[in-house]
RNA sequence: CGGGGCGUAGCGCAGCCCGGUAGCGCGCCUGCUUUGGGAGCAGGAUGUCGCAGGUUCAAAUCCUGCCGCCCCGACCA
């Protein structure tokens, strides 16, 4: 296309509410722009590249033996009602009523849509397996959203849904959407890893995300450097400390004064001692139920491994009222000695004999305190968040923290929803079972962003050949040479009769403009005509992202730029 | 929802403390010159100063309320 005829407005200045560099670069390339806190309009530049990673995951669902579908975003309560999540889901889920005063809400995800599509239509096993899958606009009303598309309200998503007879099947369909996903992400030229994850509230038995490595992620994500283990932080499991049953005689318990000494770090400065000598004892509210949980002072406590041991709904710190009725003494001063509570302790807490603690009375804590001696614990568990260089809970290895960003998710979802919905089936001895189900999800806009935080230089966006909204982009030096603009028209016309995606820059900007704008919005190829080459028959191409020049006979530039292309792809 | 910040031309900002004709850079329009990495000269257009009240002879500026946006946290997947 004529970029004197194209929507691009590009900018030379970085947004000053952008802060990644994708978001910047998006906003700068002219790809989206805001329309209201967490909504994206995606400009023609943006669309194409979002249209083309579209259709790569359409070319592996459908590789995968997916069906694509539609589905709406409007949906009535009642389905939710039957789900269990109308009151379970949140303020997240935007929810209004119709003209005649029907509640529904805009679709954060199609789990219930789907499910009752199913059930209306498959009757029995003969029509399983089936994955059906949709590209479509999804709203979640977000907090705070940030980053641009990364994290917005509404935004672009592929979803698939399986279902199946049974467990073992299910595994298989799980295993098509795993392998797709790593051939799509691959095939965009990510630096990516698949990490075992918390299915959270979506439910079900195990899922894996896909993250994209970097630094700006905003998910935490942990790895061994021995083996293929890779896990969410929030879901890393922490080995089980080895325990020397050592005969450990210690001093018999005794109250210190310590006023007005409430964190751990106060406590150390105060008694000398460090925060791995300490048991930390939080009182949360499970279900409205008091539970004391101890960790070591060192160490920080995983809310979630903590909700999923509890099987509890609704999980949080306790307030000043429950902690004082537990505890009789005031927040920081919580100790698991008499505390009125279930206590249930990390496993870190094994390995612990002789040990600091809240008095349960203010402004005291207690010093050699023995577990087992001096206080009983219900259960031991694994409720921590792992650290850099504990133990891989697979191998032993070392274990290393790294950001990444949530790009595709992968879930097992078992009969959470067809249960709830009675998406049933007649096996093969004429048995009614319910169905398998297994749900998968890519952000569509947040993988583009991903892509431009892998793929960008101090000068924009450089695309991988896929992805790129344009392969070629001609720069003539100057339009008003004849001759110039005469070779840039004919070697316009001839890569379009190739079919390979071209910008012609006829515009009348200085070639400064042209090269920047060129660089800003990360076309892969960049012709430059100009007088002095020209004069000698040929032309320069270079490539973005090694920066290298070639320089090619005018009548070889199309051919040249077909071949080059044509290996990539 | 708590804490902090911002809202002035299309974009980025100054002016506000100390009330008195609304300014700068970029961009935009016209003309001429220029043309291998964001040109030069000359001329020009553009504002409900976020909205609504209040104080005042007079409000972008002071006061009150509201709205929007951004950042940190909490929350959420």
């Amino acid at each position: 296309m004529r970029y004197s005829q194209m929507f691009l407005p590009t900018t030379r200045e970085v947004p000053s509410d952008a802060e990644l560099v994708s978001h910047q670069l998006m906003i700068r390339a002219g790809m989206i722009r805001k329309l209201t806190s967490g909504v994206y309009s995606y400009l023609p530049l943006g669309y194409r590249v979002i249209r083309k990673f579209e259709q790569i995951v359409r070319e592996e669902m459908t590789h995968a033996g997916a069906e694509e579908v539609f589905l709406p975003i409007v949906q009535p309560s009642e389905l939710w009602q039957e789900s269990g999540r109308w009151l379970y889901y949140g303020k997240e889920l935007l929810r209004f009523r119709d003209r005649h005063d029907r509640e529904c809400c805009l679709g954060p995800t199609h789990e219930e849509v789907i499910t009752d599509l199913v059930r209306n239509e498959i009757k029995t096993y003969r029509q399983l397996p089936k994955i059906l899958f949709q590209i479509q606009t999804k709203f979640r009303d977000e907090i705070r959203p940030r980053f641009g598309v990364m994290r917005a309200r509404e935004f672009g998503m592929k979803d698939a849904y399986s279902f199946d007879e049974d467990e073992q099947h299910s595994e298989i369909s799980y295993k098509k959407m795993y392998d797709a996903y790593m051939r799509i992400f691959s095939r965009c030229g990510m630096r990516f890893r698949p990490v075992e994850a918390d299915s959270g509230s979506i439910g079900g038995s195990y899922s894996h995300e896909f993250m994209v490595m970097a630094d700006s992620g905003e998910d935490a994500v942990c790895y061994c450097s021995s083996c293929d283990y890779a896990a969410n932080l929030e879901k890393a499991e922490v080995a089980r400390p080895q325990v020397n049953e050592a005969a450990d005689t210690v001093e018999p318990m005794e109250e210190v004064y310590t006023p007005s000494v409430k964190s751990i770090e106060d406590l150390c400065r105060f008694l000398q001692i460090k925060p791995s000598e300490i048991v930390k004892t939080l009182v949360f509210s499970a279900d409205g139920r008091p539970v004391a949980v101890l960790v070591r002072g060192d160490h920080e406590i995983n809310e979630i491994k903590l909700k999923n041991y509890l099987h509890c709904n609704f999980l949080e710190l306790a307030d000043e009222e429950m902690i004082r009725a537990a505890s009789g003494a005031s927040k920081g001063f919580a100790g698991a000695v008499g505390i009125k509570a279930r206590i249930i302790a990390d496993y870190s807490l094994l390995g612990m004999n002789d040990v600091v603690m809240g008095a349960n009375r203010d402004d005291f804590h207690l010093r050699h305190v023995k577990i087992g001696r001096d206080f009983r614990v219900d259960e031991f568990a694994d409720l921590r968040m792992i650290r850099q260089d504990d133990p891989c809970p697979k191998c032993g290895g070392k274990i290393t923290i790294a950001r990444g960003i949530e790009v595709g998710h992968v879930f097992k979802l078992g009969t959470k929803y067809s249960k709830a919905m009675k998406a049933v089936f007649l096996d093969r001895d004429g048995k009614e079972k319910t169905m398998i189900m297994g749900c998968y999800g890519i952000g569509i806009g947040r993988t583009v962003a991903a892509v431009i935080e892998q793929n960008h230089d101090e000068n924009g966006i450089i695309w991988p050949l896929v992805l790129a909204p344009y392969h070629v982009i001609i720069v003539p030096v100057n339009l008003k040479e004849k001759n110039i603009a005469s070779a840039a028209d004919k070697l316009y016309g001839q890569l379009l009769e190739r079919g390979i995606e071209t910008i012609y820059d006829d515009r009348d900007e200085r070639v400064g403009v042209k090269f920047n704008d060129a660089d800003l919005i990360g076309i892969p190829y960049r012709v430059t005509i100009g007088p002095k080459r020209l004069a000698e028959g040929t032309l320069e191409i270079k490539d973005r992202r090694s920066g290298e020049v070639t320089v090619v006979p005018i009548e070889r530039a199309a051919g040249f730029l077909q071949t080059v292309i044509d290996s990539q792809k």
